[in-house]
DNA sequence: CAGATGATGTTCT
DNA sequence: GAACATCATCTGC
């Protein structure tokens, strides 16, 4: 089967579900220094009346892209050191996006290591994932690769020169690839988001069940 | 294991 | 000046 970008109809629903409808989906990212991907296992929805968005407050230099049309890449900076990175969701104008806050690592897997200064056990090769996925130092080492929105963006090479990024096209990078077969809402689990102070009871985090590879159970 | 802490710079009040 | 959609590393059970 070709691989698909992704169907810009299903970021258009209104949050929170536009957020579930990344689960399964595949981030690619290419660069000089070569190609990375995995399978988007974890997420969280931020919307406009939502007093924990970066569009709470309306428009500003930073969260523009977040009024635009759903597709494009919302990258911003935080604690000095980390970028974190989203998903544009949602009709246009409407300030709504997703946060990619853990993948499963699919190709790349040595660059990711390199990047994230991971000691992969046994070799770099991306046949662990199915060689070995039992061995515990090896599912711990491809775990930290991939585990938290910093991590993802440090293993992937994403930063803020891809702030804007059009996501939804088979040949850019980054680029969203449509998941192989749609995810099961009962394989979906819906918890309250990670690492913010305000609207904490809203359950708008999302990750699919009994994967390893997400941030947190 | 849980909990605390420092790193570090941009953004907004 | 405070807050920050985080992480690695440390302490003490």
């Amino acid at each position: 089967m070709a691989p698909r970008p992704f169907a810009a109809e299903t970021l258009l629903a209104a949050q929170p579900h536009a957020a579930r409808h990344l689960l399964g989906a595949v981030l690619v990212h290419r660069t000089s220094e070569g190609t990375t991907s995995g399978i988007i296992v974890e997420t969280e929805a931020y919307c406009e009346s939502d007093p924990a968005s970066h569009t709470f407050g309306g428009s500003t230099p930073r969260n523009q892209i977040m009024f635009g049309r759903a597709g494009h890449a919302y990258v911003y900076f935080t604690y000095g050191i980390h970028w974190c990175f989203n998903v544009v969701t949602g009709p246009e104008g409407r300030g709504e996006a997703a946060l990619i806050r853990a993948l499963q690592p699919l190709t790349g897997l040595a660059l990711m290591a390199r990047r994230r200064g991971v000691a992969l056990p046994g070799g770099s090769s991306a046949q662990l994932i199915r060689l070995a996925p039992e061995d515990r130092a090896v599912q711990r080492a491809l775990t930290a690769l991939c585990s938290g929105p910093a991590k993802l963006t440090q293993a992937m090479g994403l930063d803020g020169r891809v702030y804007g990024t059009w996501l939804l096209t088979r040949r850019g990078t980054p680029r969203l690839r449509a998941p192989e077969r749609p995810v099961p809402a009962t394989r979906i689990v819906a918890t309250p988001r990670i690492g913010i102070r305000k609207a904490t009871a809203k359950p708008w985090r999302f990750h699919l069940a009994e994967n390893p590879y997400v941030s947190r159970p």
